[in-house]
DNA sequence: GTCTATACGAAGATAGAC
DNA sequence: GTCTATCTTCGTATAGAC
C-alpha cells in the first residue's frame, strides 16, 4: 500500500491524489486504513518518504564503484531504473509530496513535519553519497557540493522527463554531471 | 491575479491551492472568476504556465553575456532572485503544476494540456539557452545537452531549497554547473 | 481487523440579482 | 462586471456492525 501510494505521488502529486485512489490501485481494505495509518494522509505520506529513503538508501550502500565516476554512475542509475520502469512517468515520490505541502504551516503543525521528513531523507542521501565520492580522493567541501548538485539535477531531471515523456532529459542531465568528475 | 496563482502554486502545488486561496491572496473579486477564466482552473493554470515562461524569456532575452559561464550565470541569476526573494519558499510554478498533473489523463482532456503546455514552455527556455551557449562557440549537441542539464538542475535544486530553507542547495549546484563550461 | 454507512467540510462551478 | 448565494461533487475522517 505504502508501495503504490509513492507510485500515485509521484506521478499525481500528494494533494492530487486521495485515499480512494490509493485504495484502487493497492486493492488494500477500504475500512481499516486508519487502523494502519492513524494519522490519515499525512501519516500516510510521512511513511512514504520514510519507505522511499530507505529504497534509496539501500541502492546507495549497494554501489560497487570505487571511482568518482563510478560513484556518480550509481546514483543516476537509481533514476534512470524509475524513469524507464514507469515509462517515464514517475518523478521522485518526496518531491510530489514536498511541493504539494505549505512549508510554513507544516513547519507548525505538531504532527506529521512532511517537509522536515523530507530535509532528513535528502540529507540522508547526500551524506552517503558525499561520503562515497570522499572515499575515492575528493575533499569534503567539494564531495558535499557535487552530492547535492547531483541529487537536484535528478529531481528536476524527473519533472522534465516527464513533461518531455522521454528519458533523453535524464540522459543529457547524466552526461553533463558525469563530466564533473574525473 | 495570474501573478498571484504563480506564487501559490511555486509553494504550494496546483492541487493544494484552491480558487479561494487565491483569490484571498491576490484581492481579486470572486464573483468575476470565470469571467476572466472560463476554463476554470485548467485554465488557469494555463495562463500562469504561459506567463511565467514569458518571465522567463524576457530574463534570458536580455542576457549580457557573452561567454558560456556568463550564460549560465545569468540564467542560474533568474533562480537564485526567486528563491532568495521568497526566503527559499518558492519552486517553479510550472514545476508545481506538473507535479500535481496526472500527465496521461492530462494528455487526452481537449481542453488545457497543461503537460503539453509546460513541455512547449521548457522547450523554449532550453532553446533560447542553447542558442546563447552556442553563441559562444559552442557545438550545438553540446550546448543543447547543457541547456537541458542546467534546467533539470535548477528545478531540482529549487526543491531542495524549498525543503532545506536554505540557498545552500542552489549555490552547490550554481558552482557545480559552472564547473561544466571553461 | 475489516466492512458499510455516514457525518462533515472543502472546493469547483453555476445562477441570478445588482 | 461584480456580488451573493447555492448546487454538486468529492475527500477526509468517524462510527458502529460483523
Amino acid at each position: 500500500m505504502i508501495c503504490s501510494a509513492a507510485a500515485l505521488f509521484s506521478s499525481r502529486g500528494l494533494s492530487g491524489t486521495s485515499f480512494s485512489d490509493v485504495i484502487a490501485d493497492s486493492g488494500a481494505p477500504r475500512g481499516s486504513i486508519y487502523h494502519h495509518f492513524p494519522g490519515g494522509k499525512t501519516q500516510l505520506a510521512a511513511d512514504v518518504i520514510a519507505w522511499t529513503s530507505e529504497q534509496v538508501l539501500a541502492h546507495l550502500r549497494a554501489c560497487p564503484a570505487d571511482t568518482a565516476r563510478g560513484v556518480l554512475a550509481w546514483f543516476i542509475e537509481l533514476w534512470r531504473r524509475s524513469v524507464q520502469a514507469s515509462g517515464a512517468s514517475a518523478g521522485c515520490p518526496v518531491a510530489g509530496i514536498v511541493v504539494d505541502v505549505d512549508r510554513d504551516a507544516d513547519a507548525g503543525a505538531a504532527a506529521g513535519d512532511l517537509t522536515g521528513q523530507a530535509r532528513a531523507a535528502f540529507a540522508d542521501w547526500t551524506g552517503v553519497l558525499a561520503g562515497q565520492l570522499q572515499a575515492t580522493g575528493m575533499p569534503e567541501a567539494r564531495a558535499r557540493s557535487v552530492a547535492t548538485a547531483s541529487l537536484a539535477a535528478m529531481e528536476g531531471a524527473l519533472i522534465l522527463c516527464r513533461v518531455e515523456r522521454s528519458s533523453v532529459p535524464l540522459e543529457d542531465t547524466a552526461r553533463e554531471l558525469l563530466n564533473l568528475v574525473p
